[in-house]
DNA sequence: CATATTTATGCTCTAATTGAGTATAAATAT
DNA sequence: ATATTTATACTCAATTAGAGCATAAATATG
């Protein structure tokens, strides 16, 4: 271990919040704000995305990642972070701006951090960006993305045709089926970071053309990628809080990082769906909610509603304490 | 980001193997200590217990992390690993010899891979360890292990009992519940690592009193910590693993990475309850996994053995093509 | 050889959970 | 007054989980 194995880390948060059922994400928007990420934008050598709340992790200050990262996002954006959990490392070459002016590795690596957007006055450089203007496909509550059989799949069937051994091609209609399957049963709605990598590799992300891939054309017209895309690898660590954030719910208690002090049942619902991208059954979450023991009712009712007023809930908060609680388990609908 | 935030990236592999139900890990051997002996070491900088296979990543030769820790891995144990997946990246201050030697940050990202050990002939520096060498208070399958009423929660009362502030003792009560249950029932084998920090942070761990801790005694004697320790914090990593693989368990057919080509249902039983530290229903695990489609009779029949001979079974590989697969959901006994 | 022991395998029974509805209640909108 | 909307209660069938009983097919033992 010598000075040639440095590198710099990189601290990338995805803030999320969850407001009247619009998933949320804390982002930096438009072209990169600092000069040497500018040079290589004048370049050619990257695009103009939006970027994560991130800054480098500083050894001589930060005692951990998390501690780093925590400073990082209280010095720039001014917040105090509360549930904060790992994600995930990246350092594959050649995605950081920087890296490719010359300058050292960068190894990002990726944090989710759940809050409620009202508690977080933000300054002007960042923005709440939708998730689902990063990831459209994700987005099944409205029922399956027409984009996905109108755009996605088409450029994929090419890409799964290109390679001149079957084997490779077999290999590359397997991932395509399992990452977007033809019937609306076989989604998973967990494998967000494989699908945007599959997308990525095919050259259907804005990244990919940036960091070397050739432009596409549907039906001869050249086709501007699917989802707002980010800068560096940010695209890829939103993807793997998003699909860590879904699989999570189900197991642990998390969503209630999101709510407000009370709720109704409905109110939790959305969120829930918010994150999922799917739509429940109204009945089974009602039951599934009220024999979790996670909530009690808080003898309040909603009022300024449309229709029947619905009983307000909280969070016990002590069940983290008394067990290792499970989440909020689901039944699907739609 | 400039020069000052520079670190070194080291990579660490858990590499597991089950045979004949004992689960392992390779490690580099480390001293053999005495508790003496372990003060002593622990008050200098060296390195006290065994190390996982681990190497610098250099940034300049290895293009992703992944990539740097196969060649890693191949280029210092002589193996090329199979399936590998990315745990945990940990940073903490003072936790690597070098570091407090005046050495750069070190980083630690940690992986788990799974292989078999007779397809690993190993270098003499490593060998095959239990996990449960390390972890012993992990290991239910002979019933709860004793050392768990007789050394663990007594110096975790202590623990608790310590702190002046009656919050504090309430977290710290907490925490012990969740983590050490007073009832078998409540006992969760995915919070390894929750369990591992725990005995760390109450200077229960041998890495503690490395890293600054005081020594520890019960009835006025002093007891030498449970588990044999490991270098820098290669033990947090083995914890993550041994969590991760619990839990992956249940939800991807990842147990068949750890299986021969061909096994019977019992085999599989035992490499299943190895891994969770715990007993299961024979008959509905074979239930569970006949039905799973994950596997298909070989038509062999496992000769050798004391009751009537069982049917072999091999993975169908195809089931990781054909669709997203479950894992081997399980049924407890005992 | 007869019998105990061991392991494999098939089957049953109950309780709990899930998935999909129907029905009714309580508010607002027209 | 009546339609519409949302909340909430309840039902029913299918599936799954947890536990155990029973039988089969081998080896070990006296």
């Amino acid at each position: 271990m010598n000075d040639t194995n440095s590198v710099v880390i990189d601290l990338g948060a995805v803030i999320v919040a969850v407001t009247d059922g619009r998933p949320l994400t804390l982002a930096r928007q438009g072209p990169a704000i600092d000069a040497a990420e500018a040079r290589s934008i004048a370049r050619g050598f990257d695009i103009a995305g939006d970027a994560l709340p991130s800054g480098a992790f500083d050894p001589t200050r930060h005692r951990t990642l998390e501690l780093g990262l925590r400073e990082t996002v209280s010095r720039r954006i001014g917040v105090n972070l509360g549930y904060v959990e790992q994600l995930y490392t990246f350092g594959d070459r050649g995605r950081h701006p920087r890296e490719r002016e010359g300058g050292p590795r960068v190894i990002s690596v990726g944090y989710l951090a759940l809050t409620r957007e009202t508690q977080m006055p933000v300054p002007e450089s960042t923005a709440w960006r939708q998730w689902y203007d990063y990831f459209p496909w994700e987005d099944w509550r409205e029922g399956r993305p027409p984009m996905i059989d109108r755009l996605i799949l088409p450029l994929l069937k090419e890409w799964i045709a290109a390679p001149k051994s079957p084997a490779e091609r077999a290999r590359r209609q397997d991932r395509a089926t399992i990452c977007f399957p033809e019937d609306n049963g076989g989604w998973d709605e967990e494998i967000v970071l494989e699908r945007f990598e599959l997308l990525y590799e095919a050259g259907l992300a804005a990244e990919a053309q940036r960091d070397g891939a050739a432009t596409f054309a549907l039906d001869g017209q050249a086709v501007p990628p699917p989802g707002t895309p980010m800068m560096s690898d940010h695209r890829r660590i939103l993807a793997t809080a998003m699909g860590r954030l879904r699989a999570k719910l189900k197991y642990r208690p998390v969503v209630f990082e999101l709510m407000p002090e009370s709720f109704t049942l409905l109110q939790l619902q959305r969120t829930v769906e918010a994150i999922l991208g799917s739509n429940l059954h109204k009945q089974n979450f009602r039951r599934l909610v009220e024999n979790s023991g996670l909530v009690e009712s808080t003898g309040e009712i909603e009022p300024q509603t449309r229709g029947r007023p619905a009983a307000k809930f909280r969070f016990r908060r002590e069940v983290l304490r008394e067990r290792l609680a499970a989440g909020v388990r689901i039944s699907g609908s739609r």
